[in-house]
DNA sequence: TAGATTGTTAATCGATTAACAATC
DNA sequence: TAGATTGTTAATCGATTAACAATC
């Protein structure tokens, strides 16, 4: 169950933090931590550190602090459920692509990529983390029979554009999206993350020429 | 100049978002728009739009709206000052590397690929985005004499940490981040813009898991 | 018990939204 | 001029930080 009536999401941003560093914690065989000392480590404060966690109902003991393993599992409940990945297919076998499916397949992480599409008929029939590439066209009857819950995006932005509709039609709620396109405009039906390299690089860009 | 004292981070992160659909009005051939309808595109208000442009001295005309070219060009110059390039370096020519470089080389996006590392023997000698990839040892003299601006860093979580102490001595003030750590928290003085492809999948994850 | 540290409420801060006067 | 729409100030909203009572 939870407590969480609706967790904000700066604070659900935070949750992955969390637990990377928790997992770091207890590889290094830390028992117990505080707050402020987590706070310290993440560069935040201590009182946020609690806030974040009360809003789940709270995972320490008074007086004491929280126990690294708890804490860890707990984020970790939250996260990843009761450990069933969710079925993923990711769209785009290029560069990108590529180096976006190690990172689905990484079990840590949830996922479980069940299909790769493209357009390119050299890739057909090749695998990519495992799994074989298959032609975008086969795309519906492969959802109609596998039942995909997330698509990954690593396409240009006009065929994200053209996808978008198809994927709300085959079931598809969640999508990690790599397009220069932010879908969730269009299909708030969608719960859509955006990695949009090309924002993320211009407005490093405006920090670097606009110090002080 | 322009009169940005202090432009907050959530403005500065929209600005690539207006500089692209401006891009697409003016290719459209739309020679003026309201706050309202960009607001609209972009799926936000008026009033944000408005208060965006005026960290900046504003740029519209009372009672018409702006002109898509001249809002285009103030952003663009924002983004990308006089139109220098800045000197670019990539660390880890892998397949995240490969895919990240033609990102940094379009020269949209303001940046100069002037030099590609890696570890791996194998590549030594081979071009990536018509850029040659040299021996990471070779990475000091190669910063002594080209002095590049921004480094992206496409590698493993523990050679990050390794090399950012490195790069602060080499001079290098911008770093754009793949690897799975924040290197902003001990280097301050670098202007770090995070991409962690492995929180933004968690946060993923924990939206789908927890809908509603 | 005294000290430490959480859980939780209250205060502050900052960002977003609303309102409206200025002006094209 | 009247209508439209910006620039800008004021109000609201939400997130962060501070304070402190509860409790281990």
């Amino acid at each position: 169950m939870g407590v969480q009536n609706k967790v904000s999401l700066p604070v659900i941003k935070r949750l992955p933090k969390y637990y990377r560093y928790l997992t770091n914690l207890s590889a290094d065989g830390k028992e117990k931590i505080s707050s402020s000392e987590l706070a310290h480590m993440m560069g935040t404060t201590a009182s946020q550190v609690r806030q974040d966690f009360n809003c789940f109902g709270g995972f320490g003991q008074q007086g004491i602090g929280y126990k690294v393993d708890v804490l860890r599992a707990e984020i970790g409940k939250l996260l990843f459920g009761d450990g069933e990945r969710l079925p993923t297919i990711l769209i785009g076998a290029g560069h990108l692509g590529s180096a976006v499916s190690s990172f689905i397949s990484r079990d840590t992480n949830g996922y479980r990529l069940i299909g790769v599409f493209d357009i390119n008929p050299d890739l057909f029939g090749k695998e990519m983390s495992g799994v074989p590439i298959l032609p975008l066209h086969t795309l519906s009857d492969f959802c109609a029979q596998h039942h995909p819950e997330v698509a990954v995006l690593c396409v240009p932005r006009q065929s994200a554009i053209d996808l978008a509709g198809d994927l709300v039609s085959y079931g598809i709620h969640g999508v990690w999206n790599f397009s220069h396109y932010d879908l969730s405009v269009e299909y708030p039906e969608l719960t859509v993350e955006n990695v949009h390299l090309g924002d993320s690089l211009m407005s490093l860009g405006y920090r670097l020429r606009n110090k002080e």
